[in-house]
DNA sequence: TTTATATATCGTAATATTGCGATATTAAAC
DNA sequence: GTTTAATATCGCAATATTACGATATATAAA
């Protein structure tokens, strides 16, 4: 099937696992990353530093979009991307209020 | 492709693509939710709860024991699942340090 | 106006994921 | 031993993701 049954879960648990989905990609990781390293740059310089084709750095760059983690700005004839602090801060506090969770562990095998 | 460039990135990035990956599906969410809200559970709990088939249940969990999050006894003719603490905590100070890097921005377009 | 540069989008192939029925396995209960 | 119960695994179909070449668009430079 392939097809995720969201139905079936919560709007709160299907916002969360799209968050951590856009993070699960190592590509997306490193573009973070080095935007975080150089407090800005454009695709371009993500095309070199990354060693994937411009076509692809462009569709993870809107898929981090989506989530607004990041946020681009035209800049002449090139798109200036850096972080969004506030949804940055706003996901690390959602991400932290789900670890933060009663973990009272019961040793069920004790 | 649908084939994940691994190699041209580091170990690091890699590993934490994983983690935030299995956490990317909803139902693995609550999965998780569902383990620490009754400290400790069987499968058949989280088919009777979440409404998906044992088999895909059964799949989820493999996921989440995968990054060890949560951990599998026998019990009888039925497994207890519960969290690591452990690794519980280790992931949310790897996510931590992800997120605390330094975000200086410097608004690119101001 | 033409050319060069930067990016987004389209189309597509290869691979991955999701979900489930069917079946195997294992242990308790009878 | 047979039956029941719980789980894991296999095999498959439907869908999603990843990556990239080709192309469209838009701005700067010449």
């Amino acid at each position: 099937m392939g097809l995720t049954k969201s139905t079936i879960f919560t709007v709160e648990q299907n916002k969360l696992a799209i968050l951590f989905k856009v993070l699960g990609h190592p590509a997306r990781i490193a573009v973070l990353q080095y935007i975080i390293s150089q407090k800005a740059c454009i695709c371009n310089d993500l095309v070199e530093e990354l060693g994937l084709a411009q076509a692809t750095i462009s569709q993870h760059l809107k898929e981090l979009k989506s989530i607004g983690i990041i946020q681009g700005t035209i800049e002449g004839k090139s798109v200036c991307y850096c972080i969004d602090e506030k949804v940055w801060k706003k996901i690390q506090e959602e991400f932290d209020a789900f670890f933060n969770q009663e973990v009272k562990v019961t040793m069920c095998w004790a």
